[in-house]
DNA sequence: TTAATAGTGTCTGTCAGACACTATGTG
DNA sequence: CACATAGTGTCTGACAGACACTATTAA
């Protein structure tokens, strides 16, 4: 066993929806210090009598301190140094998450108050934080580079949906993280190949005054799966 | 502070280099229980006296245990739970490590004993490997994907190359790590547009019997820069 | 019929795969 | 010259970007 005081480890996770069109962040706020009173990602220590591992610790902190359950939620990378914490050393395992922003605060609910929720979590637009304690700036921008990164090539952002979203919609959100206009035609093709969702029976329905869209939802058996990133070099065919 | 029984925290290094043309890597034999005497991926605890970060302790574990200094190095995922080790909850932050050969047990002398180096460390191709002690196996297999599909759109096999090469040598690598052959026309296009070599003052050459090959090596600014992942969405011109 | 959004047909330039060709060294 | 490997020219099919067109609803 190790002689040297060991290093705390804690999980971070970075809790991403959108809010009105904006890709946003969950802060809670820290109850003891060091930077008591401010706002921080949600995050805990690992509890090595309950966690089975360092996943469980995350859907664990997510549920305690942003009231969420079992949304998409992947390890982004881990952050480790003496310095990120004045306490002493620590290991920051991180969490990125996306969940669709109708589960904020749970079920439709949500839909009445949008932004606020229980009294110690708020909100942010991601790109409008400047600053956050610790390293959590770094951790939060690392997390957004992987979900606009993974935008480009996978069909990550459907996490991002309501359980049942038209085309148009979806490639709104794809615009908004990518930041700018799209081709319709090419995005449609890209999401078809891509296989990850499926129609979904057709509501009710609001009565609008054009022709109303397909719904789809995120395939059962794909609902996890990340797609794999592209083959650049082929090997020749035999 | 917390009250729950902290887990250990460790770091493990992936270090793979080609031997004979097959993607090895490096174990060490074990001191201490549990699993002493067996073969392990080098690590260690982190020292939190000595040690900045995770990727310092990295680059301590390397020169420790395997006798090698700053080759390319980067993380590579945590694994973390209550089973991967029966001392109890355990981390380990992994890191994968590219050597080019030459550099295995410093400098040119590895060009007399290829395989064995030190007493307490050898070098197995990686898919020869079949089961190591705790879950250095799925880390081993996780480090081992990652580099193929990175091979897939970048240069990163490079750093497994002589500081000079040839690019019929580099294609050998990148059919050696994709498991098939590529067409030279291709893949010469797109190692140019990576833009990561540059070509090498021509050595007095061995005489061979047949035209000689440029000699390239990796050039400076992109020696530790990762290319990013290609765009397969592009936002329409303005 | 108009307005508005959903959804499709299709042209075209680009580019990767394929492969044949030329280049340059030694014996 | 032959031979072996290095390196390039170039054809072609596939496909992504672009954009115009049709479809479907309510007012």
């Amino acid at each position: 066993m190790p002689s040297y005081p060991q290093p705390i480890v804690t999980v971070d996770v970075v809790l991403l929806t959108l809010i009105d069109g904006e890709l946003s962040t969950a802060l809670v706020q820290r109850e003891h210090a060091p930077h008591a009173g401010e706002w921080t990602l949600p995050g805990g220590w690992v509890h090595t009598d309950e966690d089975e591992d360092a996943l469980a610790a995350a859907v664990r902190i997510l549920k305690a301190k942003a009231g969420v359950t079992s949304p998409y939620l992947e390890q982004l990378q881990t952050f480790a140094s003496r310095h990120r914490d004045n306490r002493g050393w620590s290991v920051s395992i991180a969490y990125y998450a996306l969940l669709p922003h109708e589960l904020v605060e749970g079920r439709a609910a949500a839909q009445v108050t949008p932004i606020a929720t229980t009294p110690h979590i708020k909100w942010r637009g991601v790109d409008d934080i400047r600053s956050l304690p610790f390293d959590h700036l770094e951790i939060l921008r690392t997390a957004v580079d992987r979900v606009r990164s993974k935008t480009l090539y996978s069909a990550l952002p459907v996490h991002l949906m309501p359980q049942a979203f038209t085309l148009s919609e979806l490639q709104r959100v794809y615009e908004q993280l990518l930041g700018g206009p799209l081709d319709k035609r090419g995005f449609r093709r890209r999401i078809e190949e891509l296989d990850i969702i499926e129609p979904a029976p057709r509501e009710p329905g609001t009565r609008e005054a054009h022709r109303p869209a397909q719904h789809y939802r995120v395939k059962r058996r794909a609902a996890r799966l990340l797609p794999t990133a592209p083959r650049n070099l082929d090997v020749k065919s035999a």
